[in-house]
DNA sequence: CTATAAACCTGCTGGC
DNA sequence: TGCCAGCAGGTTTATA
């Protein structure tokens, strides 16, 4: 599932290739990718100029100025410069005055796209929690996002209106480097540990990036390129084998729906001392 | 506020 | 070999 660092790799690819291009045409093949008419998103795409792609969490964001179309990959939304084979449709393509063609896949059709005029932006991401490698997420914020919270500390990882970008992989990398237990309430992290979290959050999403992503489902950046980040999962999907830390096989669990991966040994469920994975 | 579940989807897996 | 129930998960919406 595309998370920050997969969306950010996309995003990288995409401005690389296609910023200051014209758009020539949107098709849309599949009407639920929005909620939007085809006539409607045109109208507010068709014949711009792409001044610059940016991210939100995981939305990319197409920014032609005084308009945006913003996309959402949700499960297994690829976004990709040839076409597949036939037996694949994809849910929607734009063309480019270069020639350039970008083909939104997307297996699951969960996946969706909003047109809106810019002044919008606020309004649409309102709900939206803090960038977590922005200047503006510090260890004081995590600990006044925590502070008074009792749901468990991978629910409230997962939450978008907290931290934005993180999904079930990068939390549970989070959750095993700051060597905090899933289940633990997350009102309960003292300072030391939210400076621990706040430490691992960054790190495991800057280490996605700089690995492109991971591929561990359908993810491939627009030129069909896979992340290398799923070679260094230390639990994500890992249950069962020896923790790369101390050898204790890993355990999984479901929380708010979700499996969870950890290590019982170097996330154990009371405070104590360890060694830094 | 918090928790849980269903809905949206399709491909894959496990059990028989 | 074949079939099918069940699972995976990001987000929204509904319900307790």
């Amino acid at each position: 599932m595309p998370e920050l660092p997969e969306v950010e790799t996309i995003r990288r690819r995409l401005a690389a290739s296609l910023s200051g291009l014209i758009v020539r045409r949107l098709d849309v093949v599949d009407t639920t990718v929005s909620v939007q008419s085809e006539d409607e998103l045109r109208t507010l795409v068709v014949g711009r100029c792409l001044r610059c792609l940016r991210r939100r969490g995981k939305y990319l964001i197409f920014d032609f100025g005084a308009t945006l179309l913003i996309v959402h990959l949700r499960m297994t939304g690829q976004l990709l410069f040839e076409a597949e084979d036939s037996t694949r449709r994809p849910r929607c393509v734009m063309t480019f005055d270069s020639g350039t063609d970008l083909y939104f896949y997307d297996t699951r059709r969960f996946g969706r796209v909003w047109g809106l005029a810019s002044d919008e932006e606020s309004s649409f991401f309102a709900k939206l929690g803090v960038e977590p490698l922005s200047a503006e997420f510090t260890p004081t914020l995590l600990r006044q996002l925590l502070h008074g919270r009792r749901t468990p500390l991978k629910a409230f990882l997962l939450d978008q209106r907290h931290i934005a970008g993180m999904g079930n992989i990068y939390a549970d990398e989070a959750l095993f480097r700051a060597r905090l237990y899933p289940l633990r309430a997350a009102g309960s992290v003292g300072v030391s540990e939210a400076q621990r979290l706040h430490a691992a959050i960054q790190a495991v999403l800057r280490l996605g990036i700089d690995h492109e992503g991971a591929s561990v489902e359908s993810f491939i950046d627009p030129a069909g390129a896979r992340g290398s980040f799923q070679k260094i999962l230390n639990v994500y999907q890992r249950t069962g084998e020896p923790c790369r830390v101390c050898g204790t096989p890993v355990e999984r669990i479901i929380v708010s729906g979700r499996s969870t991966h950890s290590c019982p040994r170097c996330q154990p469920h009371r405070r104590r001392s360890r060694p830094t994975p």
